[in-house]
DNA sequence: GCCGTTTTCGGCCCGACTGTTTTCAGTCG
């Protein structure tokens, strides 16, 4: 079982127990387990035999105990036993907005509901609102609920939420009485998707901002409309698709809007470490004020707090308590990389393959991008569907680079390929062929199904590879929609660390692959990374943006990436690879 | 169920909003 196997178990335990009216401190144990799961940066099956795993924070004797047996039996008793004291629908019923564990517990226990359906037709026949704790409102509530299920709730991509985000704060932001506003949360933290916007606004009088907000265009329903915070759902459609999220705004005195500000971006978890430091100093912290016992410590600005607090300032997409608040106490926090240190990119298609433009378009767009190098990495020959180059078509392509590098200036064109990975984890073309290109972007595209020692022994075989110089998308994941293939990802690492290989941080929104708890280990490992859009059209040059934010994510700072080198120093590379590579 | 410079028991972030109540429980973030 994958640690993500395993957090989804220890995840759907602690919402059983949840539904069973447990304590909410161990079914929070639980969630906490779950998370520091996936957090973990090493191979979980050597932490356990290490007998580490007790030493992570929010794992105890019991949660030890319980994650061994699901290691190595694949299942665990407790939650079979669970499973079939708990109906599975009233997991379902939880994602009806307004309804909790109680709620749903209390139409079990008093209606014998245990599924959406039998819910609906209950709710219909009026006989949920005579219930104890319940009520006409609340009946006409979860009706509505059951309407929106499936368009609301849903987890939207960063690059969806976010337009539709500032869209929101950019009209806010122009109404009368506003001081300051800004984007919160998730968004704000730049991660790879939302499950809702929050909004943050100092003004005297929050009455009128909250009028506007609810009278927003893009406001398809008011959740809740109060003095000082209000939720709506916005839609809009982006793209020619349409995205619909939940948004909160809150509206504070300015004097407040910095621990606000604080408080709204997150993490909980976040939260809750510098709240606790904030208690150590004999101070509270919530989102007014830093207050001691006598007097509020003043702080203009969100960088005020972490200082009263005697923290280096932490970068909002760092707030995810995985080690910031350690390293901003000892000075440690990495200077992350940005979007102005990118140089150049490597792996992007042309009409020659798949993509939408041709070489030369591509390379003025890199250019206007502020790009001084712009690596093609079309499709290889075995990958038909995509219209992969066959040798002599490789070849005309370099005849053109070459034509292309003696007129163009201010961007030369590299002679890359994504050569698939081939289901017995060979290259696509001959070992002889290969030396003609500048580098090679080695990417999986079919046989997802394999096993995952079948899959991790594919890869880490083309990672030998002496041709292969960077692997792409490294799970094949696509954000909300497919999962990624089998594969230990661990095993992947240290095989590029082994075999000196750089691997990408793939930038296309629905990928962001290797995703930024990877990264952070690739970093600990030495392992080089490329930011790379995996652009298809000149548009999706822009794309770097969000790979920059995983990056981000992942503490990596501009010497970890290879496209912030400069061209001079990229071309000595790659010529010294390939002679190592001879 | 976890955790510990208020330590092996007793906390565990806490405030806003809603709907049900008539002082509060549940949900949410």
């Amino acid at each position: 079982m994958s640690k993500d196997d395993i957090a989804i178990a220890l995840e759907e335990i602690a919402t059983l127990l949840e539904l069973k009216g447990e304590n909410p401190f161990r079914c929070n144990a639980y969630h906490n387990a779950a998370r520091a799961v996936r957090l973990i940066e090493g191979d979980l099956k050597e932490i356990i035999e290490q007998g580490k795993l007790g030493a992570v924070r929010g794992i105890g004797a019991t949660l030890v105990e319980k994650i061994t047996t699901l290691v190595s039996t694949g299942e665990l008793p407790f939650l079979t036993e669970l499973r079939a004291e708990i109906p599975a629908g009233m997991r379902d019923m939880l994602r009806i907005p307004g309804l909790g564990p109680k709620k749903v517990k209390a139409l079990h226990d008093t209606l014998k509901i245990a599924d959406v359906l039998t819910l609906e037709r209950e709710c219909k026949a009026d006989r949920v609102a005579a219930l104890k704790g319940f009520g006409a409102k609340t009946q006409a509530k979860i009706l509505e609920g059951i309407a929106f299920l499936g368009q609301v709730g849903q987890r939207v991509r960063f690059d969806q939420a976010y337009p539709l985000a500032l869209a929101l704060v950019e009209q806010l932001g122009r109404l009368p009485g506003v001081i300051r506003s800004a984007l919160c949360g998730s968004l704000r933290r730049r991660r790879e998707s939302a499950k809702d916007i929050d909004i943050l606004i100092s003004a005297a009088d929050s009455k009128p901002i909250m009028a506007g907000f609810v009278a927003l265009p893009e406001v398809m329903q008011i959740v809740g409309h109060g003095d000082t915070k209000s939720s709506i759902v916005a839609a809009l459609t982006i793209g020619g698709e349409k995205v619909v999220l939940n948004a909160d705004l809150r509206v504070v005195e300015d004097v407040a809007f910095p621990f606000a500000l604080h408080y709204f971006t997150g993490s909980k978890e976040h939260n809750i470490r510098v709240r606790a430091r904030a208690i150590e100093r004999g101070l509270s912290l919530n989102e007014y004020a830093l207050k001691g016992e006598k007097h509020s410590v003043k702080c203009a600005e969100e960088a005020d707090i972490f200082e009263a607090l005697d923290l280096d300032y932490i970068p909002p997409e760092l707030r995810e308590d995985t080690g910031e608040i350690e390293a901003a106490e000892k000075h440690k926090l990495p200077t992350l990389v940005e979007l102005k240190d990118l140089r150049g990119v490597f792996h992007n298609h042309t009409t020659a393959s798949d993509g939408a433009a041709s070489l030369e378009e591509m390379a003025l767009a890199a250019k206007k991008l502020g790009l001084e190098y712009f690596g093609v990495g079309d499709h290889s020959q075995s990958l038909k569907i995509a219209n992969g180059l066959s040798p002599e078509r490789v070849l005309q392509q370099h005849r053109e680079i070459d034509e292309l590098n003696s007129r163009l200036k201010g961007v030369r064109v590299l002679k890359g390929i994504e050569s698939d990975i081939l289901e017995d984890g060979s290259l696509d073309y001959d070992d002889e062929f290969l030396k003609n290109f500048d580098y090679v972007v080695g990417s999986v595209h079919t046989h997802f199904g394999m096993t995952s020692e079948e899959m991790t022994a594919r890869i880490c075989k083309a990672l030998a590879h002496p041709a292969m110089t960077m692997l792409g998308h490294a799970t094949g994941r696509l954000l909300l929609r497919r999962d990624s293939y089998k594969v230990d990802l661990d095993a992947v690492l240290k095989a590029a660390a082994k075999h000196g290989k750089m691997i990408e941080i793939n930038a296309q929104p629905m990928r962001l692959d290797l995703d930024w708890v990877h990264c952070k280990k690739a970093k600990a490992m030495g392992i080089p990374l490329v930011i790379n859009p995996d652009a298809h059209s000149t548009g999706e040059l822009a794309m770097i943006e969000f790979g920059v934010n995983e990056a981000r994510r992942g503490w990596i700072e501009k010497e970890d990436v290879f496209n912030t080198r400069p061209l001079k120093q990229v071309m000595k590379e790659l010529e010294s690879r390939k002679q190592a590579a001879k």
